[in-house]
DNA sequence: TCTAATTTGGCAAGCGTTTGCCAGAGTACC
DNA sequence: GGTACTCTGGCAAACGCTTGCCAAATTAGA
């Protein structure tokens, strides 16, 4: 083992501290290579036990262990230690799926997010833990990678584990069946019981949280506008995503309304990745070189963006002034730091726990947070 | 509802969109305030429906509807097709509670992190993912905001869940009474029947699979003293972590043996976060202004770095030369792109998920992975 | 056609909790 | 001392599924 003898507080050590390095090294000196090493052993299977056995062992029925585990109601103190006592000793831990089972619902609370990869979700992801932290709550997070058979999936499973409430988080489509049959399994799980929360999309059946995405994209019209940019080109979210939808028609309206053009030409797609907005970089510019701004759907693709300027040699924002969408946590360190709209992420989340443990209203509520415009240095005055 | 009446495949749409963002925008006008719409209606709850009302409407035993949903025993042609339309027709959904009871087992996964906000962790846990997706399982993220007790906290819950595996990710702890701790928690996991892998962490009681973290801070002090660097500092991470031991001793020793002297005020400290790598780059780069080399126990960290040098006015690699650890995704697109220290970070989570579902050997193993450096803008030649 | 082997389906006993209901034991108040 | 409550604790019935065991039905073999 790779222990120092005392309490490490800081690295100002010195000789405890080698000693262990040496130690970690000697360890490690497989350089390179795949090392499998031999530990101690795994340990021996025996019977978990039971709540009966605890209550047998602190010689009471199983109501009353059941009682002073669960904390259902007062047990006098000489009982309630010796329950607790016992539990102690044989390491008892509640079976979760029996008292699921006793009480029809599961305490736990399900999130079903695009992809915990994305920034923007795992900021949402953030939220959610924070408000459930607070309240001492399980929460569970799975991934779809926006695959809609698998948001389905995670869905049913969610209720066949009669959750106590989900928060899902995404964009919606613009496909209509697939809307119905998003807003067909959130109401049979809200038949079963449980509570459903949408991050990002208000047209599904249930409560839901979402971003003003075209007033913050109004927003970004109006800045290029007023630095003087009239050749501007959008990298837009994937079509099928109302998210998209609602950015690029919020920044497109507010550009016609200012009198500034934004030809079909200019507005290139992908999926919110770096990877195709990179690409699609490269299409929009070599096809316009002379645009003097252009605006990411998301923070995400807008790094894109500026690694297809960088490589072409087009300074930003001395040529190109670019501006992304989300002020996810990196936008401020990139290279040039990024003008972006900030998207209250992590309260999107706290509001969707808060509201997944309210009683639902009779009708469907649709909270939506304000965005804001934070201006960094990848926007500049246009250089006609 | 904002849907377009014909599907929607690319951008280059005009009229059709038109009127649709037209429609969102109204929707919208409320710039900047939040605002509470109303919807539809809650759905209402008739009772589940349960396996035996599927058995009944179907007109076969409980028994012989299990063997169809789930798929464990043949049944005839005619019988199975009965039992699913009834449990369609139903909207019938397994009580998973119900079934992990009977089993004694849940067939989900349990995944513990430090931070998903953390590339680090995110990426690890896309790993794992990937892994479950080709075998179809079902795995649940948690968080523990590097809180040992919450830590504990959640391997007790997916003991009392009784899932198949549970895969730990994050550094061990110095603390010898923490990994105590922490042990015991895993073997009582283990007892009970489950699966635990842990990643990053070699010295606690189960199988685990962790990079190379001293092998590869010596690259660093290799490529450092190869460029000329005499003058380096550190900002490690939290000092109770090995994560943080081993790379700090790593580089310390490589450093050592290549006649590069490392003073104990050349190394600060803080948790592996962005700001607080900030501060202690003043904290350093006060101290010691004429450094020529920092090297950060991780990207995270190394934003930081970047950030305060840039504030400060030093340029990178003219002035001070930095290095970070993991490879995060970013790390490429910083100002400038970090040379840094690849961790395979999906792969260890993807080693993790296929360890949990092999059958334990008889003692625990342990794959360390191989770390290799990337030298991208952030390093250059020192400036005697 | 008869027997043996193989499918297929049902019965019912769990799985490990919770909790409504009831009874016995204290307490308080006349 | 008697009545009316309040506390505590136990019994046993759920909760909704799986599965070992057995019997009936089907198929194969002779």
């Amino acid at each position: 083992m790779c222990i120092l003898e005392q309490e490490p507080t800081s690295w100002a050590f010195g000789s405890g501290m080698r000693v262990c390095s040496k130690a970690c090294g000697n360890r490690l000196q497989t350089l390179g290579l795949l090392t499998v090493e031999q530990g101690s052993d795994h340990p021996g299977d025996r019977k978990t036990p039971s709540l009966s056995d605890v209550a047998r062992l602190a010689g009471v029925s199983t109501a009353t262990a059941s009682r002073v585990l669960a904390k259902s109601r007062p047990v006098r103190d000489e009982a309630r230690r010796r329950v607790l006592e016992s539990a102690a000793r044989l390491d008892y831990s509640t079976n979760l799926h029996a008292r699921a089972l006793a009480q029809s619902r599961d305490a736990s609370i399900g999130v079903v997010v695009h992809d915990v990869n994305d920034p923007y979700f795992s900021e949402i992801v953030r939220g959610v833990l924070e408000g459930a932290e607070a309240s001492n709550q399980m929460v569970f997070i799975s991934n779809t990678y926006r695959d809609i058979e698998r948001e389905l999936e995670y869905i049913r499973r969610f209720r066949a584990q009669r959750v106590k409430a989900l928060v899902l988080a995404g964009s919606g489509r613009l496909d209509r069946e697939a809307e119905q049959r998003f807003s067909a399994e959130i109401i049979n799980f809200e038949r079963s019981g449980g509570r459903a929360v949408l991050i990002g999309r208000h047209e599904a059946a249930g409560d839901s949280v979402a971003p003003d995405n075209y007033g913050g994209a109004r927003l970004v019209a109006r800045h290029l506008a007023e630095l003087g940019h009239r050749r501007v080109g959008v990298i837009a979210g994937p079509p099928e995503l109302t998210t998209s939808l609602d950015r690029l028609s919020g920044f497109r309206e507010e550009l016609a309304a200012l009198g500034v053009e934004l030809p079909e030409v200019h507005v290139r797609g992908g999926r919110f990745n770096r990877d195709e907005a990179e690409r699609a970089t490269d299409d929009l510019h070599s096809a316009a070189p002379n645009l003097t701004a252009i605006f990411a759907a998301n923070d995400v693709m807008a790094i894109g963006v500026l690694s297809c300027l960088r490589r072409r040699g087009v300074r930003v924002p001395q040529d190109v002034s670019v501006v992304g969408f989300d002020d996810i946590p990196v936008a401020a360190d990139l290279g040039p730091a990024l003008t972006s709209v900030r998207v209250p992420m992590a309260e999107m989340g706290r509001r969707a726990f808060a509201l997944a443990l309210e009683t639902p209203a009779k009708r469907f509520r649709a909270e939506r947070l304000p965005t804001q415009l934070v201006v960094r240095e990848s926007t500049a005055r246009a250089q006609q």
